[in-house]
DNA sequence: TACCAACTACCACCAAGGAGGTAGCGGTGA
DNA sequence: TCACCGCTACCTCCTTGGTGGTAGTTGGTA
């Protein structure tokens, strides 16, 4: 930790000129420290857990071990420092799999210095920052998830066929499905087989699984 | 439309007294002329279709047609006004379906004035605006998602009976399972009997439902 | 060393699933 | 009326799936 409000950091990134940007930057700030620089996530991780910074500023795009996977180590070790994602790359699943591994915070290296500071202090508050343009990038990625409803329409299943469709997808035997239905299994097998046939899978098995699927698909979960 | 760059917009929301408050905060804005008001969704979509604003201000918790379906139809219909929520809720499920619905802002009414009307303005230019406090909840939520893993962590199965797992939630027997991984069918079948006995699951059927649950849980989508 | 867990293999046995066929019944539309 | 379709039922034949058990190999750990 570092001494009254002040924070300290460290950067990880395989570019010396862009270690010295940042260095550069965060020497205008009186409350941000910069205490270490490494080259690779290897050497990253290992100061890391002997500075125990505040925050760690990480690439994402570096040789070696990726700035993805060093993130993950990070965040399996003990330290409790805030990792903060400083990239060039606004690629849309970059920034969801930063975040789903446990980014503090995901910044554009083309963003304005003062903004930067800005949100680096956010982020030793313990606030996950996005830099706007992410936001809205994000926005959208949730906008495309519900874009696919209809697709190819269930095939033309008869009413009792998308029925005995919803039973297998929940795990059913035709003996349980039959009883569900009140009707003999010989008749479920009968659907079985038709639903096969128009959707041209090939088990029961398989039929599952598209069914899951495509629910989920439309419902979005 | 509206002339030069100036933006017109419309308030849908079923009280009178936050329209007031709206209408004053937008004319303290000489870009910004409130062309309508409507006290119910229903009502709204009658509005828009007739005054086809750049913006349109919707309540998301009203009474009778809900916010959300509103949008919907609103979306549904020809207009091509961009939509913002505007509302007290910042639970994060209205957040995601709102946007999933195709709002193009999510905004709070709790926002300072000053922060409203530029998120305004960078709304009828085209961007999906979300306030601050938002933007944050949306990268916690993608968290969540990611850290369910750690659920029941796969029950401690090995690393060949999560093999065998992804390949019979891939819909593949037994037999071919067997040929993939060079083994006989016999092994499989003994791999598959702990699969479903460690899960607690009655067949392959379940088995893969339920790891295509799960995989879809984890790896976004 | 002895022990354990994981992986492999083989066996026998029975349950479940799927393919093929035939056929009766009720409703709908030409 | 006849033809067609969806739903039901029953049949045979064969494949696949799941359970029980035994047992040999490897690699790591007490």
């Amino acid at each position: 930790m570092s001494p009254e409000n002040s924070y300290s950091l460290i950067v990880i990134d395989d570019h010396p000129l862009f270690r010295k940007g940042v260095a550069d930057l965060i020497s205008m700030d009186s409350e941000l420290i910069l205490i270490g620089e490494a080259a690779s996530g290897v050497e990253g991780i290992a100061l890391a857990t002997e500075l125990n910074p505040d925050l760690i500023l990480l690439d994402l795009n570096m040789k070696g071990m990726d700035g993805i996977e060093t993130l993950k180590k990070l965040k399996e070790s003990n330290i409790d420092s805030r990792v903060i994602m400083l990239t060039v790359s606004d690629d849309e699943d970059d920034v969801v799999t930063a975040l789903r591994s446990g980014a503090d915070g995901y910044l554009l290296k083309d963003m304005e210095p003062e903004d930067t500071l800005k949100c680096l202090h956010q982020a030793s508050q313990g606030r996950i920052v996005l830099c706007e343009k992410l936001t809205e990038l994000l926005a959208y990625a949730l906008r495309e998830e519900a874009a696919h409803p209809a697709d190819l329409d269930q095939a033309s299943l008869t009413d009792r066929e998308e029925e005995i469709l919803e039973l297998i997808s929940q795990g059913l035997s035709n003996k349980v499905i039959a009883r569900e239905l009140d009707i003999t299994e010989g008749t479920v097998k009968v659907h079985v087989k038709h639903i096969l046939k128009k959707l041209n899978l090939r088990s029961r098995v398989e039929a599952a699984i598209w069914a899951v699927k495509e629910g989920d698909r439309r419902h979005h979960h």
